[in-house]
DNA sequence: CTTGATGCAAAGCTTTTGCATCTGC
DNA sequence: GCAGATGCAAAAGCTTTGCATCAAG
C-alpha cells in the first residue's frame, strides 16, 4: 500500500475531493518537455537548431503562462539579436504541432500562447478586463454539463473553452472606488 | 388569474421546466428592433439614412444567425451597389452599441455577427469543425457553476463565453467512415 | 552535399481611419 | 448650412510566405 502510494507519487499528486482520492497527473518536468521535442524533430526528420533552442528555453523556462509572440520575441532577442519574427511564428507552430503548447485567443487580435502542463491538460479562463490578468481553473461539473449539453445535440465535442471576462479582485474594487 | 397569464403571454413564453412555470422572454419583433435603432439614433443626434435602412433589413429580416461582414456586404451590395465596407464595419458597430447585435469569433480571424433575440439574452454554442454549423444553446447549470467559480477567485463576471468545438451528427457519421 | 531552417521583406487578411464629398435635419 | 455619414483608398496590426542564404546531419 504504502509502496504503490510512493510509486502515485511520482506520476501524480493526490488530492482529497469529495471523499474520493483524486489523482492529479504532475506537471511534466523540463527534460520530458525537451525529449518530446527532440523526439518529434528526429520522427518528422527536421533538425534541431540554436534558434529553436533559445526559443524553447525562453518559452518554457523562463517567461510566463500567457505570452504574446511580441514577448516572446523581445525575450529571445536579448540572447539572440539576430532572431526574426518569422522564426517565433514557426518555431510556436512547432511547439503546437508537438502538443507542448496552446495558442489562445482572448479576443484582443493577438493571439497568446501557453505550455501545456501535462498530456491532455485541459482548463479554462478568468479574465480580467481591468488589469488584462488571467486566472486558470479547472471545473468537472462544466465539463460534464458541456458533455451532456452536445450528447442532446449529438454532437461529438474534440475540445471546448470556456472564458470568463470580468473583474478581478482589486480592479473591481478600484471600479467601485471610481464609481462611487 | 386568466387575465395575468395572458398580460405574461404578451412578453413572455411560458414553459413547464421540472414542474416549475417557467417564463421565456418573447423575440424582439421587427418593429422594436427598428425602433431600439430610431430611438439610439435621436438619443445621440446621429442620422438616419437609406444604407443603414438597408444594412438593417438585409443583417435583422434575411440573413441567418451567424453572419460574416463579407456575407452582409454582398448581400447588402445586391440593393444598394455603391455600398462600402467601412459602412457595413460601421453600422455594425452602431448595432453593438445599441446593444441589437454581437460580435463573436470562432477562431478563424473573421468576426461573425449575430442578432440579439431579447434584453439581456445569452447563449453558448456547439461549432460543427466539419460543416461549420453553428448551434446555439443555453444551460443555467453552466451559468451557476462558472458564477461559483468566479466567486471562490473573487472575480466579477460581467460576460462568459462557451464554445465547444467538434462535429455535428452528420459530419461525425462520415468521419467514421472515412476513417473506416 | 542535401534538405531543412533562418532572416528579411513583401504579401495576405481583416478591420480601422483620413479625407473629400455628400446628405439628413 | 452644419454635423454627421459615406466611399474610397490607404494604413494598421497581426500572421504567413517567397526567396536567397545558412547550417545541421
Amino acid at each position: 500500500m504504502i509502496i504503490y502510494y510512493f510509486y502515485v507519487k511520482l506520476i501524480t499528486n493526490i488530492k482529497i475531493y469529495k471523499g474520493y482520492l483524486k489523482l492529479i497527473p504532475k506537471i511534466k518536468p523540463k527534460s520530458e518537455r525537451k525529449k518530446s521535442l527532440d523526439d518529434y524533430i528526429v520522427k518528422k526528420h527536421l533538425k534541431s537548431t540554436t534558434q529553436r533552442d533559445i526559443i524553447f528555453d525562453q518559452f518554457f523556462n523562463y517567461l510566463g503562462q500567457h505570452v504574446t509572440v511580441d514577448e516572446l520575441y523581445e525575450s529571445v532577442k536579448r540572447q539572440y539579436s539576430r532572431i526574426g519574427y518569422a522564426t517565433i511564428y514557426r518555431t510556436l507552430k512547432l511547439f503546437k504541432e508537438c502538443g507542448l503548447a496552446h495558442e489562445r485567443n482572448f479576443g484582443d487580435g493577438r493571439a497568446k500562447y501557453e505550455p501545456v502542463k501535462f498530456d491532455g491538460e485541459h482548463h479554462d479562463h478568468l479574465i480580467c478586463l481591468g488589469c488584462e490578468k488571467i486566472i486558470e481553473f479547472a471545473n468537472n461539473e462544466i465539463e460534464s454539463c458541456s458533455l451532456r449539453v452536445a450528447r442532446l445535440n449529438k454532437f461529438d465535442v474534440i475540445n471546448h473553452k470556456l472564458e470568463l471576462y470580468g473583474y478581478c479582485d482589486s480592479c473591481s474594487v478600484n471600479n467601485k472606488r471610481a464609481a462611487g
